[in-house]
DNA sequence: CATATTTTTTGATCTAAATCATATTTTTGG
DNA sequence: CCAAAAATATGATTTAGATCAAAAAATATG
């Protein structure tokens, strides 16, 4: 669990403790839940491979995404205030996930500083890469939210040391859409485009991206900035 | 300092530590700023009195309002991992607000258990209400998203034990415009349609919630739902 | 307290993206 | 391997809300 071992710097009996918490291992296959909105919270999982769609239900019933998790990274941080999960997990492909029981870790970190630092640190994380979503969603249009979002992915798949350009896209073009608050055929359009002035190239579910500079251009440049460039390069 | 130290349950020493930590007070007159993006992050904050914007700057410039904190509301807790503030606190009126050194209190929490489990609910809790602010923004409309709003505080001042029908509305309709993700002329003009069909009244900056059910309804009610009688029991 | 400045409101027009309507491609499952 | 179902793509039309414009109200300031 690279999230929460490797920036601990922890001693070997520490590390050993914390091993011994994070040993259960499961296998999910697509389209499976991990947990469902109320379920009572016990552990948080993170992934080891594969990827995980969270969403919720509005109160008219309609699907809000609110969360994709790809390997490394943890879920389920949303629900240690209630004490009961807020959304749904499901596996968006067969998905090897780890169980981590929060009482036990909880009461590790009281015996390990530098665990209790990386939680607070993964649960700030989790609230600015939200308050970043919010961001997207109320100022930047269709094309911009789509692209930041590759972008976003691309970031991530490379923070785990896999590639920056070429990736494996396991969401549905709908859950892509829902999460970014758009419609499937505004993402599907942009698809097009993007793929038709060579920024990008998708084969099914692969993608891979051709002009990162454009996509941060995109990203970066408001419609009312009058000098793309000095903006791009700023 | 409501939210640390009331559901907590701790013991007469262990309160006594805690009170010490949280003696240092401020007032801050309207328009000032708590902390800007980029400030080393030392402290968290919490509200006294009175109530703050918290607002980031888009890469081209444009503000992104946040966050709203109200009376008895902790600030900061994005800033926990990276140990810089991401965004920029101004007061809304003269507020006062409680300084919490951050380093000391995490190195409190190991030593009371409760104390953890409480920094660790606040910070679920903050994941949680980002969360849920996004789900407006992606999959409401400008009447429902304001709505949502003049609930969401009203339960807030309501939690804190003030009144949830009338309370003052202290961020401006720019404001609150930029947090939902619309135009200005937009929230005046929902808001104007509110007042003359009685569901809210404006005085000024005083808002007072004559219909709270009509509100509930807007909120609740997709436009596609044929039967809102019965969604609305639901 | 009178004038300047900012904020809010209201109206008219425009546009990005939703919706509606099909067609095409991909996936599923017998 | 083929038919049915699901997902994706693309074109035409509509619309919610942005933008533009201007007045009215509130607030600040000398």
């Amino acid at each position: 669990m690279a999230q929460l071992c490797l920036p601990v710097g922890l001693n070997v009996t520490e590390l050993k403790q914390l091993d011994s918490l994070i040993q259960k291992h499961r296998l999910i296959q697509k389209g499976r839940f991990i947990y469902r909105t109320g379920d009572s919270f016990t552990h948080l999982y993170a992934i080891r491979s594969g990827s995980v769609k969270a969403y919720t239900l509005t109160s008219d019933g309609q699907i809000q995404m609110t969360d994709f998790f790809l390997l490394g990274e943890i879920m389920g941080l949303d629900a240690i205030a209630t004490k009961r999960y807020h959304s749904n997990a499901v596996a968006l492909q067969t998905t090897s996930i780890c169980e981590i029981p929060f009482h036990q870790l909880e009461q590790l970190s009281l015996k390990i500083p530098a665990l209790q630092q990386q939680l607070f640190r993964l649960m700030s994380q989790e609230i600015t890469s939200e308050q970043n979503l919010v961001t997207w969603l109320g100022r930047k249009n269709a094309e911009q939210r789509l692209a930041a979002f590759l972008l976003n992915l691309s970031n991530r798949y490379h923070q785990r040391g896999f590639s920056a350009t070429e990736f494996h896209l396991s969401m549905s073009r709908t859950d892509i859409a829902n999460y970014l608050g758009l419609a499937v055929e505004t993402v599907s359009r942009i698809l097009s485009k993007l793929s038709e002035q060579k920024t990008i190239a998708i084969d099914k579910k692969f993608i891979r991206i051709l002009d990162m500079d454009c996509l941060h251009q995109i990203v970066n440049v408001g419609k009312h900035d009058s000098l793309p460039c000095i903006a791009h390069h700023a």
